[in-house]
DNA sequence: GCTTTTTTGTCACCTGGGTGACACATAGGC
DNA sequence: GCCTATGTGTCACCCAGGTGACAAAAAAGC
């Protein structure tokens, strides 16, 4: 048998994340709050759908995982009680960047980001939320790298760290996307974390694949391919 | 010899990041940013040192990077132009998480965080800043733990992953800091991407080395000697 | 309590990627 | 243009950590 919480103004109040809102703030909050109970192993949702909620877990511990290229999954991060999550639905259109599910029964409360910021900040959703993308955008995108990082061969790092590189500095081309930086194979080494010649020769493989190609010091890549070698789907625009 | 860029409302408009705002707003900005050149290879500022700036790439390539326990200088990102950058000074009271320098030489506009935030989303700072820290506080958990993972041994990302779960799911107790969850080696082994059987054979280890102990199911650990196993400097709180 | 399932501990063996070393190519500096 | 510094290509060798396999120990059912 599952006894309901008690989620009060001073329950809420209590929690770091609302330490600093006052309690007109926290009750119409809570007025808003869809609270729910998850059973273990249950999924709350799942990476790539539309991200219109934001959590509140409340009790137990919540899971953020992610599935790896060769079907792994990876566990980025256990959530706490009072821990707000889902939180890429502060940011314009994004979708949900992990799964989550309930690592052990949880009680949860949702609500609508748009009632969440007007709320706690009294300002306009989308401005807020364009402000975040602009931000914090930069954080998620290195995370994004990084989470993949993990349980991946040197060839998909290397695809990976190019294919943030062509969406930043990439302008188009005949050939391709031109990358306009000078970048020295030790600099891509560092930026994945791996050895000057083994990324030399993962470059040249890569040229050979016709994934790149090289002029003078020059990269142009070509985002598809790349994108088949590091393992993701086929484009998500 | 090196010309001033110019710096108008109608050339900031242009950029994503503001692309939303009020010619009013964007000229405020304008009138609070100091503009500096940075010849390639100057430091901008350093890990660890307060963040007390908000920066606007205006021209170049700018570099964050991160010395890893081995003393290895970890590529954390490149910033492109038109990107903010040293966001830790939206969040209260945080330290620089990257050190940045040019990459290559760079105009670089500076602003304080909060003539940013009150001129672009009219509302206070503090809350403003409270809010991020409740929300994106976690992602910039997360990507401060997986970008020390790079270049870290195994042991290393075990002390830095259990750290992570020391300050959520710790509590005080007499032998240590008890972690009120059931975890098993494969949830770890998830966590920090590698295979259980190794796991097993680093956590006895640590065992050995009284880093942490165990109570039936129920790890006790010791953060201080986590955060040195880790190559974390001693405390920073 | 006994049985079944889940975890833990420990092998032996394999492999991706690190290391050091050195030749060759390229690009600036002047 | 020549010289020097900085990048690239390719070795041979080594090691941390992956894999599979299996026994022992704990937990969970019932």
């Amino acid at each position: 048998m599952v006894r309901t919480p008690i989620l009060n103004v001073a329950t809420i109040r209590r929690l770091k994340a609302f330490s600093w809102a006052t309690d007109r703030q926290v009750e119409r909050l809570l007025s808003h709050m869809r609270l729910q109970y998850v059973e273990k192993r249950t999924v709350l949702f799942n990476e790539g759908v539309p991200s219109d909620s934001l959590y509140l877990l409340v009790s137990g511990v919540a899971k953020l995982s992610l599935r790896s290229p060769d079907d792994e999954r990876v566990l980025v991060s256990l959530v706490a009680p009072g821990e707000l999550f889902g939180i890429t639905s502060l940011m314009p259109g994004m979708h949900r960047a992990f799964r989550s599910e309930a690592f052990s029964d949880c009680w949860v409360g949702a609500v609508r980001p748009e009632v969440f910021v007007t709320t706690l900040l009294d300002c306009p959703f989308a401005e807020f939320s364009a402000m975040m993308e602009g931000t914090v955008g930069r954080w998620f995108a290195l995370l994004y790298r990084y989470t993949r990082f993990q349980s991946s061969s040197l060839r998909q790092k290397l695809a990976l760290a190019l294919l943030e590189l062509a969406r930043k500095f990439g302008v188009r081309d005949a050939r391709g996307t031109l990358l306009i930086l000078r970048l020295t194979h030790e600099d891509l080494a560092d930026l994945v974390g791996a050895s000057r010649q083994k990324v030399t020769e993962h470059m040249k493989e890569l040229e050979r694949q016709q994934v790149l190609l090289r002029d003078r010091r020059k990269l142009i890549v070509h985002p598809d391919r790349l994108r088949e070698t590091a393992g993701l789907p086929p484009d998500e625009k």
